[in-house]
RNA sequence: GGCGGUAUAGCCAAGUAGCUAAGGCGGCGGUCUGCAAAAUCGCUAUUCGCCGGUGCAAAUCCGGCUGCCGCCUCCA
């Protein structure tokens, strides 16, 4: 048997079925108005497993990973912290893409900013607005939510649920307190984009529908996200975007479980979070994905120090039994592929199919064996594993940072000459800059 | 209040009807070792939140109860 998945639109575990050639795979990714956390990390190590084991299963993927650079929490940021919010969301998506980079998060085809897509957002509200899904009231649009007849199907909420649950005072111009907002009128001193509707930006939600379809067309096959999205933003994705085309706009909906501090959600709205940076500062990449991984991705992980503690001593088992063999074949037959391949395709189970690995270091231990080693060390890269450099990930973020750091300092006193020769060195060791003004995003190449 | 999820050893975590309930961490004992550490070997759940039911057979299905978590408001 094939992959097969949970899908949270019917609750079912199903056969994986891809539409076409190839698989298009949309995740929502983080609104930059802060720093990444570990739940935050959770969500793109699950994308990271799934679009490594589909092309391990012989898929080609397309993926998008959008940013929601403009929404009010940042706009609210800049007035507070008085600074641009354009540097605010591009100070995290930097963080954000700098740690995926060492966690081994496998990069998406495309990062779509919502600021940059402003056009297909437009058209995408005008034409809700000209199939009467959508109305224009005082410069704002909303989505008339009672028109879309399968509202709630993802989240099983009914429409006479949301009323009696609704717990906050509805805007005066909505039709119906369930509407939501597809474009916003700019308030003074808000950033804001011309539209038809006058100055405005765009509502929560709608951005994904447009740089989804815009990417991946207006169905494709998997949709991530954390499980705190299925309820309003995914719902009101698929009305938006079915309302729009009349086609289906998602086959499979995949939602990602809690990391979770003392049995409560991480959130950054409450501030109850621990931040990647300072995770890594302590706990190497392997690790923390060996934590992560250790627990199938729908169920909550607790995040403890004593949890990642565990984590390093399994991993270290593994890490070692293979480190006793100085050459390994890189091309093998790899050893209990069956079942680790059923475990993995038995939605995504992970803690499975890490237990075939430890059966495998098992194994490896009755019998020194050049095939157990190579095996393993197979699956770990299957699953993601760096390639060792171990316990050199906090320290290299650190010295990039460093680095980062004088070099813009150099940039900022127009000393461009040594800026650039600090950029070429660093483009020789594989890690690439791109200047924007204020900051420098890098990626690492693999080597 | 409505809806959804979850409950398996000291801790974490697979398992959704049928061989002895994966695997990891920890603990205990052995091997190795000048000692310690590391590594390694062995042991570590007659039992799966509670009560009842259906099966020849249930952790796994059905009904009820309880605990915990989440969503219904911004959230990965």
């Amino acid at each position: 048997m094939g992959l097969r998945l949970y899908n949270t639109l019917t609750r079912k575990t199903e056969e994986f079925k891809p539409r076409g050639d190839t698989v298009g795979i949309y995740t929502c990714g983080l609104t930059v108005q802060g720093p990444p956390h570990v739940g935050h990390i959770r969500s793109a190590i699950t994308r990271d497993i799934l679009i490594r084991w589909l092309e391990y299963s012989g898929y080609t993927v397309k993926s998008i990973e959008n940013f929601t650079d403009i929404d009010d929490k940042i706009i609210e940021k800049q007035r507070k912290n008085k600074e641009d919010w354009r540097i605010i969301a591009h100070r995290h998506i930097e963080k954000y893409l700098r740690a995926c980079d060492i966690l081994n998060i496998k990069r998406a085809t495309f990062y779509p900013w919502a600021s940059q897509h402003m056009e297909e957002i437009i058209v995408l509200v005008k034409k809700l607005i000209d199939k009467s899904f959508a109305y224009e009231k005082k410069g704002d649009v909303y989505f008339r939510v009672r028109k879309f007849p399968n509202y709630g199907r993802l989240s099983k909420k009914s429409i006479d649920e949301l009323i009696s649950g609704a717990r906050i005072a509805p805007a005066e111009s909505k039709e119906d307190p369930l509407d939501f907002a597809l474009w916003k009128a700019a308030k003074p001193d808000e950033p804001s984009w011309l539209s038809p509707w006058g100055k405005g930006r765009p509502g929560w939600h709608i951005e994904c529908s447009a740089m989804s379809m815009h990417y991946l067309g207006e169905s494709f096959d998997i949709h991530t996200g954390g499980e705190d999205l299925i309820f309003p933003h995914h719902e009101n994705e698929i009305a938006q975007s079915v309302a729009a085309t009349g086609k289906e706009y998602v086959r499979y909906w995949m939602h990602n479980g809690w990391v979770t501090l003392g049995g409560e959600k991480m959130a950054k709205s409450t501030g109850h979070y621990f931040l990647i940076e300072d995770v890594l500062k302590n706990y190497s990449p392997n690790v923390i994905r060996l934590y992560l991984l250790k627990t199938q991705y729908r169920n909550q992980i607790e995040f403890s120090k004593d949890r990642l503690d565990e984590a390093k001593a399994a991993y270290s088992r593994i890490k070692i039994y293979v480190e006793e063999f100085k050459e390994l074949p890189e091309k093998i037959e790899p050893l209990m592929l069956g079942e680790f391949t059923e475990a993995m395709n038995d939605d995504l189970n992970t803690p499975k199919a890490l237990g075939k690995i430890y059966d495998l270091v098992k194994k490896g231990h009755e019998k020194k064996s050049v095939e157990i080693a190579a095996s393993i060390k197979h699956y770990l890269a299957v699953l993601g594993f760096r390639e060792e450099v171990e316990s050199s990930g906090e320290l290299s973020y650190q010295l990039i940072d460093i680095i980062l750091h004088i070099r813009n300092k150099l940039r900022n006193e127009k000393k461009y000459d040594l800026a650039d020769e600090i950029r070429t060195d660093l483009e020789n060791l594989g890690i690439k800059l791109a200047d924007t003004k204020g900051v420098s995003l890098h990626r690492l190449e693999d080597k």
